[in-house]
DNA sequence: CAGTGAGCGAGCTTCCGCTTGACTT
C-alpha cells in the first residue's frame, strides 16, 4: 500500500501527478464535488442559521467508497483539489465523508500541472481554509434558495416545471432585452460617397477614397455628385504613421467557445466535449479556466518552439492580466501540453481545435506586427467636403504568421465597406487627381446584433455571471426549458439607391438587398418573454445585472474573514422570502393575452396568447354564443410583434385546391414551410411560390415533379417485392423497405444485394430498435422527454 | 407538417458548480 494518497478533482490530472511523484504516492480522483444538497425541500434549515443536510449522490457512491478504503491505510492523505471556494469546498466534503483525521490530512494547491509546481506544493502543505469554504457555503445556499423558491412561483403563476436562477434567468433577460431594442429599431439612412481616383502618372492604378461625410437625403448626395462634375481633385494632405498590433491572451474557456463559434461554426456544447477529449489525452492543459496565465515551463517552450520555428525576432515572452470580474484563476490558460506539435492525430473537429489553441498561445508570445499606415486627404474644387483614402503596409508580420483573432463585428461588416488596408499608390502634396468614378450609396444603420451563444458567454463573464464549467450548461438550459431558440431566419428584402457619377453625368439606379437575416442566433420565445417581464416586476433585485457581482463582492468579504456567512444569508434571504410570499398570495396569473383587434369579417375580437400547445391566434371570445376559432402561431411570429393582418393570414390556410387521382389536395403551412397534402402524403412547396395563389394545375405539377424526381433516385428494385428498392440518399445509398429506411452494411457491396439480404437486414434492423426501445435510458429521463 | 385550445387534480417539476462517462442520433 503507498505511504500517501493524493486527491485531486479531475482523473486526467491524476495520472499526470502520479507521474511526476512516484512510488510513494497514489494519486485518485474525486470527479469533482461527492456531496451535495439533498434535493427535496428540507436540505436548508432557513429557521436553524442555514443548517444544510447534505448527501453522496448515487453517482458519486463507488468513488467515495473506494477513497474511504484507499484513506484508511495511507498514512497521509494529500488534498489538492483546485484553489478556489469551490476546490475548497470539495477539500472540506472529503474529509468529513472520508472521515479524515486533522493529524494524517495535508492540504495543498498548485495553479499548475508541472512537476516543479507539484512538488513546491507538497513542501508547504496548509489546513482547509475555513472562510474559503464558508463563502463557498454561502453561494451554493443562496443558489439554492433562490432556485428552489423562484421556481415554484412560476409554476403557480405561469406554468408548471418552468425554472429560474440567478444565473439562467439573468441570461434570458439579456436575450429579451435585446430583442426589444433590435424590435424597436429604426434604421436611418444616409448616403456614403466614394470615388475611384487615378494619378496622371500611372492611370492603371486606380484607388478608393471615402467622403468624410455622408448625406441625409437623396437629393443632398445628387446635388454633391453635380456639383462634382466640373470639380478638379488635388492632394491636400499626406500623412504616414507606423502603427503595431499586438497577439490576444491565450484561451480561457470563454474566449474558446467565441473563437471556435466564429471560426469554426462550433457551438459552445461542441467546443467543450471537444476540448475535453484533447485534454484526456494529454493534448491540451485542461479546458475550463478563467486564467491567462501560462507556467513557466509553457513560457520557456513556447519561446523555444518560436525561436527555432519562425527565428529570433519573432518571440516576444508576454504576461497577461485577466480582465474578467471574479476570475478565480485556479489552473492555467488553455494550452498545448507541447508547444513542438503544431499538429496532432484525432478526428477532424479535434484537429481543427487542437490548431486553434496550438496557433493562440504560440501567437500569444511573438512579437506583434508592424505596419505603416498612410492617410490622403483630398481636395475638391467644387465643395468644402473631402475625400479620404487610406492605405495600410505590413512591415513586419510578427504574431500574424500564424494567428489572426476575429472579431464579432467582423462577420456583420460589408466587404466593400472595409478596404482600409488596401494599398494606395505612390503620392505627394498638392498633386492632380483624376476622377474616374464616383458613387453615392444608400446604407442604413444597423441595429444591435443578435446573440449567438458565445457572444453570450462573453456577456455573462463580462458581468461575473456563471463559471467556466456552466457557460455550455446554462446556454443549454435555457434552450431546454424553452425560454430560447437557436435557429436561423430568413431577412427581409430592402431597396436602396445607388447615384453614379460617370462619364460627366449623374445616373440614379434602385438595388435590392436582403437585411436581417440571421443564421444560428439566439431567439427569445413567447414563453421566455413572459416569465422574463414576470421576473422583472416582481423580482427586480435578483434579475438585475448586478445581483451577481454583489453578492460576490460580499462571498469575496466572506473567504477573507470579514463577515459571517449566516449574517450575509439573513441579510438577502429575510427581504427575498417576503418578496416570494407577496408574489404568491397577490400577483394576478402572468397572462400573455394580447388583443390584436376586431376581424373586420365577423366583428369579433382577435387575441393572441399561450396556449397549451404554444401561442396561437383566437377569434372570438368564450362569452360568445358561436365558439372561437384557433390557429397557432407560425415559427418566427411572436405574441409580442405580430400583426392583425398577420394573424389573420393564419385563418386563410390551409385550403382545398382541388382534386388529384380523385383525391383533395391542401396547401398548409408547417414547421418546414409550405407544402401540398395529397392522400397523406407531403410536398413542399419550392421556395418563392406564395401558398396562398396555389391553383389546381400548379399544385399537380408539384405533385408530379416530386414523384419524377423520386423515381430519379431508385437505384434499383426488386421483383419479389415492389415495397423493396436501394434509393440514392443525401449521405449515399440505403435500402427503403416499406416505410423502413435500413443502412447499407460497409461490407456488402451495393450492386450485390439481393432481396434476401434485404429481408434479413430489415429483421436484424427491428430487432436492433425493438431492444433499444425497450432499455429505458436509466435515471436520465429528462433528456429523453427532452421533444 | 394533421388535429388539439375542457376541467378535475395527484404527483411531479426547480438552482449553480465541480467532475466524467454511458447513453442516444
Amino acid at each position: 500500500m503507498a505511504k500517501n494518497l493524493l486527491i485531486v478533482e479531475s482523473p486526467a490530472k491524476a495520472k499526470t501527478i502520479e507521474g511526476y511523484l512516484g512510488k510513494d504516492f497514489l494519486v485518485k480522483s474525486s470527479y469533482g464535488h461527492i456531496r451535495d444538497l439533498v434535493k427535496t425541500d428540507d436540505a436548508i434549515d432557513t429557521a436553524n442559521n442555514f443548517e444544510q443536510k447534505y448527501e453522496v449522490p448515487a453517482d458519486k457512491k463507488a468513488v467515495v467508497s473506494e477513497l474511504k478504503k484507499l484513506a484508511k491505510s495511507a498514512e497521509t492523505v494529500w488534498l489538492a483539489s483546485d484553489e478556489d471556494r469551490e476546490g475548497e469546498a470539495i477539500s472540506w466534503h472529503l474529509y468529513e465523508t472520508l472521515n479524515l483525521k486533522e493529524s494524517s490530512t495535508k492540504r495543498i494547491v498548485f495553479h499548475e500541472i508541472t512537476k516543479p509546481a507539484i512538488l513546491k506544493a507538497i513542501e508547504q502543505p496548509r489546513k482547509i481554509d475555513f472562510n474559503l469554504v464558508n463563502a463557498q457555503q454561502a453561494r451554493r445556499v443562496l443558489d439554492r434558495l433562490v432556485g428552489f423558491e423562484l421556481s415554484p412561483v412560476l409554476w403557480k403563476k405561469v406554468k408548471p416545471s418552468l425554472s429560474a436562477g440567478r444565473v439562467q434567468s439573468v441570461a434570458v433577460r439579456l436575450l429579451v432585452d435585446r430583442e426589444r431594442e433590435i424590435n424597436k429599431f429604426e434604421p436611418e439612412a444616409a448616403f456614403r460617397v466614394v470615388a475611384i481616383f487615378f494619378t496622371e502618372e500611372n492611370k492603371k492604378e486606380l484607388f478608393k477614397a471615402e467622403l468624410s461625410k455622408r448625406f441625409a437625403t437623396i437629393n443632398e448626395a445628387e446635388k454633391f455628385l453635380n456639383d462634382c462634375i466640373p470639380a478638379s481633385y488635388h492632394v491636400k494632405s499626406l500623412e504616414t504613421k507606423p502603427s503595431k498590433r499586438n497577439p490576444a491572451a491565450p484561451f480561457t474557456t470563454s474566449t474558446l467557445q467565441q473563437e471556435a463559434s466564429r471560426k469554426l461554426g462550433f457551438s459552445v456544447a461542441r467546443t467543450m466535449t471537444v476540448a475535453q477529449r484533447l485534454y484526456e489525452s494529454g493534448k491540451i492543459t485542461y479546458m475550463r479556466t478563467d486564467s491567462v496565465n501560462l507556467s513557466d515551463t509553457a513560457l520557456q517552450a513556447a519561446e523555444q518552439e518560436i525561436r527555432s520555428a519562425y527565428g529570433d525576432k519573432y518571440h516576444k515572452r508576454r504576461q497577461y492580466k485577466t480582465k474578467s470580474a471574479g476570475a478565480q484563476e485556479a489552473h492555467e490558460a488553455i494550452r498545448p501540453t507541447y508547444f513542438n506539435q503544431h499538429t496532432i492525430e484525432g478526428d477532424h473537429s479535434e484537429k481543427r481545435l487542437y490548431e486553434l489553441i496550438w496557433k493562440r498561445a504560440i501567437a500569444s508570445q511573438m512579437s506583434e506586427a508592424e505596419f505603416e499606415k498612410t492617410t490622403a486627404k483630398i481636395n475638391i474644387s467644387t465643395r468644402n467636403e473631402e475625400f479620404t483614402a487610406s492605405g495600410e503596409v505590413m512591415k513586419f508580420d510578427g504574431f500574424l504568421k500564424v494567428y489572426f483573432e476575429s472579431t464579432d463585428e467582423e462577420s456583420e461588416v460589408n466587404l466593400e465597406e472595409s478596404d482600409d488596408n488596401a494599398l494606395l499608390p505612390p503620392l505627394r502634396n498638392g498633386q492632380q487627381l483624376g476622377l474616374k468614378e464616383m458613387t453615392a450609396t444608400e446604407r442604413f444603420s444597423r441595429p444591435p446584433a443578435r446573440y449567438t451563444e458565445a457572444s453570450l458567454v462573453k456577456k455573462l463573464e463580462e458581468l461575473g455571471i456563471g463559471r467556466p464549467s456552466t457557460y455550455a450548461p446554462t446556454i443549454s438550459t435555457i434552450q431546454n426549458r424553452g425560454y430560447v431558440v437557436k435557429e436561423d431566419r430568413e431577412g427581409k428584402q430592402r431597396e436602396y439607391n445607388v447615384l453614379t457619377l460617370g462619364h460627366g453625368k449623374v445616373n440614379t439606379t434602385k438595388k435590392t438587398e436582403i437585411t436581417g437575416a440571421e443564421k444560428s442566433k439566439l431567439f427569445p420565445t413567447d414563453i421566455g418573454i413572459l416569465v422574463n417581464d414576470f421576473l422583472v416586476e416582481h423580482f427586480k433585485d435578483i434579475v438585475d445585472f448586478n445581483f451577481t457581482a454583489t453578492v460576490e463582492k460580499e462571498f469575496d468579504e466572506i473567504a477573507n474573514g470579514l463577515k459571517e456567512w449566516t449574517a450575509m444569508l439573513h441579510n438577502f434571504y429575510g427581504p427575498f422570502h417576503k418578496e416570494v410570499t407577496d408574489t404568491i398570495e397577490n400577483a394576478d396569473r402572468a397572462s400573455s393575452e394580447r388583443i390584436l383587434g376586431t376581424d373586420p369579417q365577423t366583428g369579433k375580437q382577435v387575441s393572441v396568447r399561450i396556449g397549451r400547445f404554444g401561442p396561437l391566434v383566437q377569434i372570438g371570445s368564450a362569452d360568445d354564443e358561436e365558439k372561437p376559432v384557433f390557429a397557432s402561431l407560425r415559427s418566427g411570429q411572436m405574441i409580442e410583434t405580430i400583426t392583425l393582418e398577420e394573424a389573420l393570414e393564419l385563418f386563410k390556410l390551409p385550403k382545398k385546391v382541388g382534386k388529384y387521382e380523385d383525391k383533395e389536395m391542401t396547401v398548409a403551412i408547417g414547421r418546414f414551410g409550405p407544402y401540398i397534402r395529397h392522400n397523406n402524403a407531403f410536398y413542399s412547396l419550392p421556395k418563392g411560390i406564395d401558398p396562398m395563389d396555389v391553383n389546381e394545375t400548379q399544385a399537380i405539377e408539384i405533385i408530379e415533379l416530386k414523384r419524377k424526381k423520386d423515381i430519379e433516385k431508385v437505384i434499383k428494385t426488386f421483383d419479389e417485392n415492389p415495397e423493396a428498392r436501394i434509393e440514392q440518399g443525401r449521405w449515399g445509398p440505403f435500402i427503403r423497405f416499406g416505410k423502413q429506411n435500413i443502412k447499407i452494411p460497409k461490407d456488402k457491396d451495393v450492386d450485390k444485394i439481393t432481396y434476401n439480404d434485404i429481408l434479413q437486414l430489415a429483421e436484424s434492423d427491428k430487432s436492433n430498435t425493438g431492444t433499444k426501445k425497450k432499455v429505458p435510458a436509466k435515471g436520465k429521463s429528462k433528456t429523453a422527454k427532452k421533444k
